[in-house]
DNA sequence: CAATTTATTTTAACTGTCAAAATAAAAATT
DNA sequence: AATTTTTATTTTGACAGTTAAAATAAATTG
């Protein structure tokens, strides 16, 4: 151990921790009352009290400020069943109350929801485009007809819209608002969360999709009873969301959860990024796209779409093409080796592993097993997968 | 989206984060304002208040009780100049009111020091040993010695040693308190911080050296000031650490953070996990000495210490023996390649390098550059480098 | 020495929360 | 049917932590 004369950070002395400045606030109880019984979906008070530990006054406190408000109801259920004493008279929130808009946008299409406030789906829509990258006033354009489109159907009162989240591929900042990069872009570093502001009038947030996926599954899916997992996407890229103790994990810089491009080979494939070895480079749509061009001697004019060539292998793999079947195999050996290394870095309890090429299951199905067993380095560790 | 009827999750209906139990607590008051003076060294209460965005009175209420209890102290400063009013009268830590032993303990060597509740170390102790796996109640007497050394030369009042940490290489529970795999420890699963604490009387936490290394980062390093950042050590293993918001994280399940056992390659080098391609299996002592015998034809039973070994090869490596050369180089580029999937997954403002083969930086120095590089993918990040 | 300036302490009030008592609404018992 | 029991919710008064404002302290300036 050096013994250097502190402080070795210039114009620090003392020791431990340094934050600028320690803002400690807690979440304030009404707000956990609400989200206590949105995750419940319905439920009476004593057990919102019971489930946040906090005595029943208070619950009748803020409960009573919620229903005044309108953004909680009572709901009149059928007593239940043996029970002695005062029914319980259940909550549940008011799903009128509030809506939001959310946008998906993708290459091959974009689609777009409407939900109320109790997480049910109240319109949606979904276009089909070329694969192209535009500007960005053309993907504000297009986001801001999926918007007309989705309000045109729902016919919501007018204000209630309480917001927009748009999720698009690549590099996305999610507290900036900014698109670093994106296969849909034209440009970097755009503003695109301000641009689409101001034309919709509304709060827009963007968000990575692969993180976007990651939040569906916290709030709707598998993730909801888990306080950490981890999200793998395999669509045209390879993408990651990280769940840490119920909250989204962005990576130091806002940035970051790029195991897309994860080195996995010293001087390997190809990727799109320029890069050479990164995971995506052999487990992408895309890797597989120009491994099965030129494997498959597949008319590459005939320029069928990205899913199209990729069924066409997919059949041709399981009819017994060897050439298909390695193509498949070496993606999930790669497959395989990107989940180890999530489960060697994070160790989450949770896998989910989503985006639409999951169809191709049974190629991948054996190897995901065989990432688990390659981790077993470590006594103690379990980790279930769940698929879409 | 496949509108599947909800719930996805049996027994959950609702939507949004299921917490369990949500137990949102705040760190006391007392606790911050202690912390906020160990942090500055020595701070008047004014700054304290604006520290923490408290009012004085606040602040004022909660130094008296620290000064009643001994943990806290006024100094007398001589008046600061061209001060107006009245002067403000700094506080520090008193550092004497408590002390706390700090052991690591690895293959070739322990070192153990006691340090003062201001960070000050007061004694340490080092021995070598033989490099061997031992048994529990082995490592408990050598980890027992060491703290009867320190306490020997401490001659420290009874009753004031508040705790012990204990950092040791391998997959470390820190929660639980127990080691599930060591390289210096025989067996599984071993309750380590439990026997020591039942053998010394005092209460023991472990952790995984890495870990150990971060923390110190964290409190006395370059890390105070950053509220994320990541270290990498390279000693007879490869581990990692991750501050995420002045936290350091344990990944999911408590372990995880094993950047060692990461892959880089398919089928590659065999690592001592016995499985192969992990990042250490390239940079780590025991890989390069592995090809240094071989490819130096260096005679191995005259078995020179690790890092005599090591020295030698540096020393023909310097002196342009190409073979060495390459090995060094060969390491540099898996080094780097690792450093890049850190950064692309966590993106962190700042990656400290630590660990005693640092020493061979010239090796390393440029492939460091050359990671950096690698991940230039996105626009806007820059991660500044120290090393130790 | 009075006026000014800044730091700290005192005071009284305010806030959010809770324990305990009161009230409400049902089933079970008499 | 009236009473008791049981459980849910509301009301009440009290308490703990924090604060704004006033008071006090300790220096410098004019």
């Amino acid at each position: 151990m050096n013994r250097q004369t502190r402080p070795p950070v210039p114009g620090l002395s003392g020791c431990g921790p340094y934050r600028q400045h320690a803002a400690d606030t807690l979440t304030p109880l009404r707000q956990r009352v609400y989200e206590s019984v949105r995750s419940a979906g319905q439920i009476p008070r004593v057990d919102v009290a019971k489930h946040l530990n906090v005595s029943p006054a208070s619950v009748t406190l803020q409960v009573s400020d919620l229903l005044r408000n309108g953004l909680l109801q009572e709901v009149e259920a059928p007593p239940p069943p043996g029970h002695r004493g005062r029914p319980p008279v259940a909550l549940s929130i008011r799903a009128q109350a509030g809506y939001v808009i959310g946008l998906k946008l993708s290459d091959a299409n974009h689609t777009g929801v409407i939900i109320d406030l109790a997480g049910q789906p109240v319109a949606d829509t979904s276009v089909t485009r070329d694969p192209c990258r535009v500007s960005p006033e053309e993907i504000v354009n297009e986001a801001s007809d999926l918007v007309a489109h989705l309000l045109a159907r729902a016919d919501l009162p007018e204000g209630k819209i309480l917001g927009v989240g748009l999720g698009l591929p690549g590099i996305v900042d999610h507290a900036e608002g900014v698109v670093n990069w994106s296969p849909i872009l034209q440009g970097q570093g755009i503003q695109l969360a301000q641009l689409l502001t101001e034309r919709l009038k509304l709060p827009v947030t963007i968000d990575n999709d692969a993180n976007l996926v990651t939040l569906a599954e916290l709030w709707f899916g598998a993730g909801r009873a888990r306080a950490d997992f981890a999200v793998v996407t395999i669509e045209h890229g390879v993408g990651m969301g990280l769940v840490v103790d119920h909250q989204l994990y962005r990576g130091g810089g806002g940035l970051g959860m790029e195991l897309g491009h994860t080195k996995v080979q010293l001087d390997g494939a190809l990727c799109r990024c320029g890069q050479r070895g990164c995971l995506e480079a052999y487990v992408a749509d895309y890797a597989l796209v120009r491994e099965a061009s030129v494997a498959l001697d597949l008319d590459r004019e005939k320029a069928s779409s990205t899913g199209v060539l990729l069924d066409t292998l997919y059949e041709q793999a399981k009819a017994g093409n060897q050439a298909a079947r390695m193509i498949f195999r070496r993606a999930g050996r790669f497959l395989a080796l990107g989940l180890s290394n999530v489960v060697n870095l994070f160790d989450p309890p949770l896998v989910i592993l989503a985006g639409e090429r999951m169809r191709y299951d049974y190629l991948y199905a054996e190897d995901v097993l065989s990432a688990m067993k390659s981790l077993a380095l470590s006594a103690g560790r379990v980790a279930p997968d769940v698929e879409i």
